[in-house]
RNA sequence: CCGGGUGUAGCGCAGUUGGUAGCGCGCGUGCUUUGGGAGCAUGAGGCCGCGAGUUCGAGUCUCGCCACUCGGACCA
């Protein structure tokens, strides 16, 4: 029946992908563009997400000893062109202050790209001795690259992050940290997004600018382009040698600190609507929902249901579950499409019918499977149903992952597999970026990294048919 | 940055050879409804993206800019 679309219509993902996120991003309301080019505000909607996210991995970050710091939004050019590498890195994409009110300023300033710089100026001046050590340092704040394409969560001008850094006295704790840092990655995307993950480590001409190391989790879109999720740099003494980043050893000499950093961004909101969500709109996992349990109650006006719906309300929030009830009088077909669209996990209808029986309807927004819940099995059920659309959500991303990762011989092959299935692409590798280079002409993939979890998959370079050095994962990006 | 597309009410759109702006939905109010996108009545809502130019007159024509969007290039 071709009835009249009442609420915010979204393009399908066949469609159109790329429309049918940008159209998520709005109508779900967790975005609204500002007036400058790729800059984005954040919705109440969007937020709670970002707040949900935050809450959970800053608490891991503190069971590891982190703390957490405020650092400034400007770098004075001098500092920040310390080290060359990172430099040369962000060069085409810092923005500058040049003005203090109507006063040219001596030295222009620049907006956080990253902090590294403003991290180890600090540390230079406060680190003394080797019992200081280590320093766990993380900051919550928004950064600033003037990127040339914007989107909404993936790529915009100004965006929400944490940025950890830390220093060591060795290179093996520094080593440990990274690997650790990646690690807590990786699980947050696993058991909280529910998106499952590649862990491996970028090839020299994908790292991070000056650092020596740089590590990821990579993850697959519904689209079968890849996603890196968040990285882990391991600098070596390279930063502490050029900012003067010096301490007291053991030994009574004069050291330089080991450092890493890592860092997560509001992409992951991005990378969630396209790892889960479908034509009716956002799919959210439980664990960052901003509403858990969404309670409709239908025919509200008749006796005894809104009192009823009230009561649930309560019932449900005191087993610490976010739970809202919709006691708007839009149709009860509205709501339903309403609540969907943001990707609200469950939703509890509650009617007369309903209450004559002690039970109620309950919905999953992963599979749209309903179940009737005797109310006095509520306080069970309610958790038991969360958690199995969380892990619903996090088994389909895994087999849809698990199905898009191919074997190939030659860069033909690659290629080929790459127009037909999408996905990640595995070959071997000689590693050497001329390689790399020509797998993005001939095939438009870049690397996406080379996974701690290696194959041996033939002896030669899939590129060039030189002797392999290494498996990796190749892809279209994001 | 290069190329294509688009900017008219919150959203989706119409607007003729230039003559001063309309429709649907949504929104406000009232009543009736409510188990998958309700109905009737009534009301509010516009710097036609911004700035120049042509013209007696510009939503409409010209130029510049801004933003959004798609594709590339670039991009921890």
């Amino acid at each position: 029946m071709a009835k009249e679309k009442k609420v915010e219509q979204i393009t399908d993902m066949e469609t159109d992908f790329a429309q049918w996120y940008t159209d998520i991003c709005r109508k779900a309301e967790l975005v609204e563009y500002a007036s400058v080019k790729g800059f984005t505000i954040l919705r109440p909607y969007g937020y709670a997400i970002w707040e949900n996210m935050q809450q959970i991995m800053d608490g891991e970050f503190k069971k590891t000893g982190h703390v957490n710091v405020a650092m400034p939004v400007l770098i004075p050019e001098s500092l920040l062109k310390k080290e060359g590498e990172l430099v040369n890195g962000f060069a085409p994409e810092v923005a500058w202050v040049t003005m203090g009110g109507s006063e040219e300023l001596e030295e222009r300033l620049a907006f956080r790209p990253t902090s590294e710089t403003m991290f180890c100026d600090h540390w230079s001046r406060v680190l003394h001795s080797y019992r200081e050590l280590p320093m766990l340092y993380n900051q919550w704040c928004s950064v600033i690259r003037w990127e040339k394409t914007t989107r909404p969560f993936l790529r915009s001008r100004e965006f929400w992050w944490q940025e950890g850094h830390t220093i060591h006295e060795t290179a093996e704790e520094a080593q440990a940290e990274t690997e650790q840092q990646l690690n807590c990655y990786a699980d947050f995307f696993e058991k909280t997004l529910a998106i499952p993950v590649v862990r491996g480590r970028k090839t020299e001409k994908e790292k991070f600018a000056g650092a020596e190391a740089t590590y990821t989790v990579e993850c697959l879109m519904k689209d079968h382009k890849a996603l890196q999720g968040a990285t882990s740099h391991y600098f070596g003494d390279k930063f502490s040698r050029a900012y003067d980043v010096t301490f007291t050893g053991r030994d009574n000499k004069l050291q330089y600190p080991f450092q890493t950093s890592w860092g997560s961004t509001t992409r992951m909101i991005g990378a969630v609507i396209m790892a889960h969500g479908d034509n009716n709109g956002l799919v959210l996992p439980p664990k960052i929902a901003p509403v858990q349990v969404i309670i409709v109650p239908v025919a509200a006006h008749k006796p005894g249901v809104k009192e009823k719906a009230e009561e649930l309300l309560a019932q449900i929030s005191a087993l610490g579950v976010r739970v809202q009830a919709d006691f708007s009088d839009n149709s009860m077909g509205w709501k339903c499409a309403q609540h969907e669209m943001k990707g609200v996990p469950l939703r509890l209808e509650i009617g007369p019918r309903d209450i004559e029986n002690n039970s109620c309807v309950i919905v999953r927004r992963d599979n749209g499977e309903k179940t009737a819940v005797s109310l006095d099995e509520l306080d069970v059920q309610i958790p038991q149903l969360l958690d199995a659309v969380q892990q619903g959500l996090y088994d389909a991303a895994k087999k849809s992952l698990d199905e898009h990762i191919f074997a190939a011989g030659s860069i033909e092959e690659a290629k080929k597999l790459q127009e037909e299935h999408g996905g990640f692409i595995k070959t071997m590798w000689c590693g050497d970026e001329a390689c790399e280079l020509k797998m993005k002409e001939e095939a438009g993939m870049s690397s996406r990294c080379i996974p701690f979890h290696q194959e041996k998959l033939g002896e030669t370079c899939a590129c060039c048919g030189r002797p392999a050095k290494h498996m990796i994962y190749w892809g279209i990006a994001y």
